[in-house]
DNA sequence: GCAAGGTC
């Protein structure tokens, strides 16, 4: 193979005419590689510069350009586009055409492309990273026939792996990439195919279709299968007996058990009420028991294996994060330089990390304690996972620290975790040193297990894991124990739990289906598909009859076969064995079928489906008619109740004006209808019954507190504190609706109108008790103080309406001067830039253009 | 407007 880097190439004439001497373009996936790679390369030497709005990063002859993965999609022909001009079967046999869906970026590649000399494809060193290179190759043959391309692999972006991967670069391999592909064609013509004839089959159009994948139905029937168990799950009684058993002056638990009598393994649950009696008996009247056995072992408990994205969800999630929150934090630190990559299977560090120096990097922070005495450890050697992959190394923390100051708490809380999850896996491992004593009682048998922590090991870096012990005295055979006290505890096996956030990835990820990209994303998109609602996430009676249907006519795509067999198709096409035609072939084969007996069935499915909408949407009996109380929209979109008696039975109720309503399962006892909760991300909250809400409307008197700004003085208009029958409280003139004027309410607590009165607008001062802490009321003061601090507090927050800005740089933003989105228009993005560390002048120049 | 996969 001929190597692209002879040193001598590497120092290129200053000449100012632009391109004559540009001999490389390298291509990354992402502009943080494309950056960090030009870093390396040029030895900090790359200047910076946009073409077309991209980042490129140039030095010597080299440039340097970062996708944002694909930047290319593949989609269906402009004809196919209509739902309802097109029967879905016919999708199984349309052209599948690509396209480009980051028009800038595309534009920008070609443009430098056009004046390359060689192009190096530098996309991850994953199956996915294949795919996006051989796109971008593509678009550079489009525009330059000659130009060689190559390709470059390293599974982290560091001096020594970037360095020699291109010192010796290799080409692009098309048939993993084609595998790739397949994958592409499969998904989109299984997934639209059937998501549009389960829509159009329901009549469910818009925003509400009814959506079917490859990977989101299987995830989706792990859950409903569940509930399925939940609901199937009848508990048995059974009882459990303990006892205290006393020891010089103090007393410890043990626990009566028996021998099974068939298979001769120990059991501690008693499943006849007699048999527990008897023994309670024997226990209380025993008096004391008498130990048979001590035994003691040491038990080795291993620091834990390196993060990959699996496992930081779920320690993040032990944490009360959510994986989308999770991942969106993890991505936040990632961009700012203080963690690795957080997209990773990784479980194995790379050779090319040095622990040691890491470490040392957290010297002088508050972590220096704990790393200081790791640094004493005669060595370090660092766990290592079942999975060691090429495409990142795994999550660990950068040696670059941040100020704590300019993080949220939550992104404190989220990085202190990934850097104490490396220092465990630096660490030394714990031991415990268990005890079990075996005392008899009568003729019963009692046990204890205690535990103690004898040697820290990692858990003194890592406290996110239960270190608790039990103690058990040291007691020795023949030992007499007074029983102190018995118990008799009757209980019931439970049902099984359901999956959390966390399992449900970590399920995915042993099933093989998703990747640590997307399977957070995937969850996401089951409620916002209203499939799934509540933590831990519960099917909605859609969900049930989504997956049934899929059940009963094509299996394939609820089952993790589905992603077995295309992994199985991948890897022959990867290695030569099959190709895409051949796969994409049979899947279509396969697909035929499915829809043969979809046609054949497709009326009674649209009824089901169609009635299990209904059922996620109905709340109970109508108080006029006794016909069926059900969630509906307003042709303006807002939601209400309305009666499916219309137009005969004219009921309705008002909902709340923010959110979308769910209805819970928690049925009102005075109405016999069910509660709603409105769904609207952080501001979700419990709305009730809202025949409750109504009444309770109805009941409450106005309360007057003073002359109406707008038409006090010319109508003699009065301002009262109002509750409204969606639940909503306002500060409202008693002229409406001829004088409009309003001011709003916190929905929950007591108002308290005080004697204290506003200087600038002559009303009270208010103070709401919301129940939970009556000791620490919130003190609203005068309604139009408090709405135009409220006004102010959402004009800077305007800035967190822009796309990559939260409350962090949001913050960032104001400690720069720019309070709110006309500060921003004003602002000089390379200035901005300069003060606000993470945030490019490219990026400000994105943020006034969504701005205006 | 459909999927899943990248990335922001």
């Amino acid at each position: 193979m001929r190597n692209l880097y002879p040193e001598s190439q590497l120092t290129v004439s200053n000449d100012t005419r632009r391109g004559r001497y540009i001999v490389e373009l390298i291509v990354t996936e992402k502009n943080n590689a494309a950056r960090r790679i030009a870093e390396i390369l040029s030895e900090g030497g790359a200047s910076t510069s946009q073409v077309a709005g991209v980042n490129v990063y140039e030095w010597g002859g080299r440039r340097c350009i970062g996708l944002s993965g694909h930047v290319v999609g593949v989609d269906f022909p402009p004809e196919y586009s209509d739902w309802r001009d097109v029967e879905p079967a016919e999708l199984v046999h349309a052209d599948v055409v690509k396209q480009p869906t980051q028009e800038d970026i595309v534009n920008a590649l070609q443009r430098l492309a056009r004046e390359a000399d060689d192009v190096v494809i530098a996309t991850d060193y994953d199956r996915e990273g294949e795919l996006i290179g051989k796109e971008a190759f593509e678009l550079v043959r489009e525009v330059n026939e000659e130009v060689p391309v190559q390709r470059v692999r390293f599974s982290s972006i560091t001096d020594n792996e970037v360095r020699s991967a291109f010192a010796d670069p290799d080409d692009i391999d098309f048939d993993l990439a084609a595998a790739g592909e397949a994958r592409q064609v499969v998904d989109l013509m299984w997934g639209a195919a059937l998501t549009r004839f389960l829509s159009l089959s329901a009549g469910q159009m818009g925003e509400d279709f009814i959506s079917v994948g490859r990977v989101q139905s299987p995830t989706l029937k792990l859950i409903v299968d569940k509930e399925r168990e939940i609901q199937a799950f009848e508990p048995d009684d059974y009882w459990e007996l303990f006892a205290d058993l006393g020891k010089d002056d103090s007393t410890f638990e043990a626990q009566y058990f028996y021998e099974n009598p068939e298979d001769g393994t120990e059991a501690e649950r008693v499943w006849d009420e007699d048999d527990a009696e008897a023994a309670f008996d024997v226990l209380r009247q025993a008096g004391e028991a008498v130990v048979d056995s001590v035994s003691r072992r040491t038990r080795t408990d291993d620091p834990p294996a390196p993060f990959n994205t699996t496992q930081f969800i779920r320690a993040a999630g032990s944490l009360g994060y959510s994986a989308g929150r999770a991942m969106s934090i993890a991505e936040d630190l990632y961009t700012a330089g203080y963690i690795t990559y957080p997209r990773t299977d990784n479980t194995v560090y790379p050779d090319d990390l040095d622990e040691r120096e890491l470490l040392e990097a957290f010297q002088n922070t508050v972590f220096g304690d704990d790393a200081e005495s790791l640094l004493e450890q005669d060595r370090l050697s660092p766990t290592e996972g079942d999975e060691e992959t090429t495409d990142h190394p795994p999550i660990h923390p950068t040696a670059d620290f941040p100020d704590r100051n300019q993080l949220s708490e939550d992104e404190w809380e989220v990085y202190e975790l990934v850097v104490r999850r490396f220092f465990a896996t630096v660490a030394e491992p714990a031991e415990w040193a268990h005890l079990r004593v075996v005392a008899d009682a009568d003729g019963e048998s009692l046990k204890a297990n205690g535990k103690r922590l004898v040697e820290e090991g990692y858990h003194a870096v890592y406290p996110y894991y239960d270190s608790s012990e039990n103690y058990v005295p040291a007691v020795e055979e023949g030992d007499a124990l007074a029983i102190a006290d018995a118990r008799l505890d009757a209980k019931q096996t439970q049902p099984p739990r359901r999956y959390g956030q966390s399992r449900l990835i970590e399920t995915m990820e042993s099933m093989g289906i998703g990747t640590k990209s997307t399977r957070h994303n995937t969850i996401e998109k089951l409620y916002d598909r209203g499939y799934i609602e509540g933590d831990p996430p519960r099917p909605t009676t859609l969900a049930e009859a989504v997956v049934a249907a899929a059940e009963e006519y094509a299996d394939l795509v609820v089952s993790e076969e589905m992603t077995s067999e295309l992994e199985a198709d991948m890897t022959a096409i990867a290695e030569g064995e099959k190709n895409l035609e051949d796969v994409t072939a049979e899947s279509r084969e396969m697909l035929d079928r499915v829809f043969d007996e979809l046609t054949a069935s497709r009326e009674e499915l649209g009824e089901h489906l169609r009635t299990s909408l209904k059922a996620d949407k109905t709340l109970g009996p109508c108080p006029e008619c006794g016909d069926t109380l059900l969630v509906r929209q307003s042709r303006t979109g807002s939601y209400f109740v309305g009666c499916d008696g219309y137009p005969e039975c004219r009921f309705t109720l008002p909902l709340p004006s923010s959110g979308e309503p769910l209805v819970l399962d928690d049925v009102c006892d005075d109405h016999d209808l069910h509660e709603v909760k409105m769904l609207a991300g952080r501001n979700t909250f419990v709305h009730g019954c809202p025949l409750c809400a109504a009444e309770e409307a109805d009941e409450s008197e106005d309360r007057v507190i003073g002359p109406c700004p707008d038409c006090g003085e010319e109508h003699g208009g009065e301002l009262a504190i109002k509750q409204l029958q969606s639940g909503s409280r306002l500060v409202g003139c008693n002229r409406y609706p001829d004088c409009e004027y309003s001011l709003p309410l916190p929905r929950r607590g007591d108002i308290e109108v005080t004697e204290t009165y506003c200087d600038d607008h002559d009303l009270p001062e208010l103070v709401v008790y919301d129940g939970e802490d009556d000791d620490d009321p919130w003190e609203l003061g005068c309604p139009i103080c408090n709405y135009e601090e409220y006004q102010e507090r959402q004009r800077q927050k305007g800035l967190e309406a822009l796309d990559g800005v939260g409350p962090k740089t949001a913050e960032k933003l104001e400690d720069a001067g720019v309070e709110d989105v006309g500060d921003l228009a004003d602002a000089d993005p390379e200035g901005v830039a300069e003060q606000v560390s993470g945030v490019s002048a490219d990026k400000v120049r994105d943020w006034q253009a969504q701005a205006d």
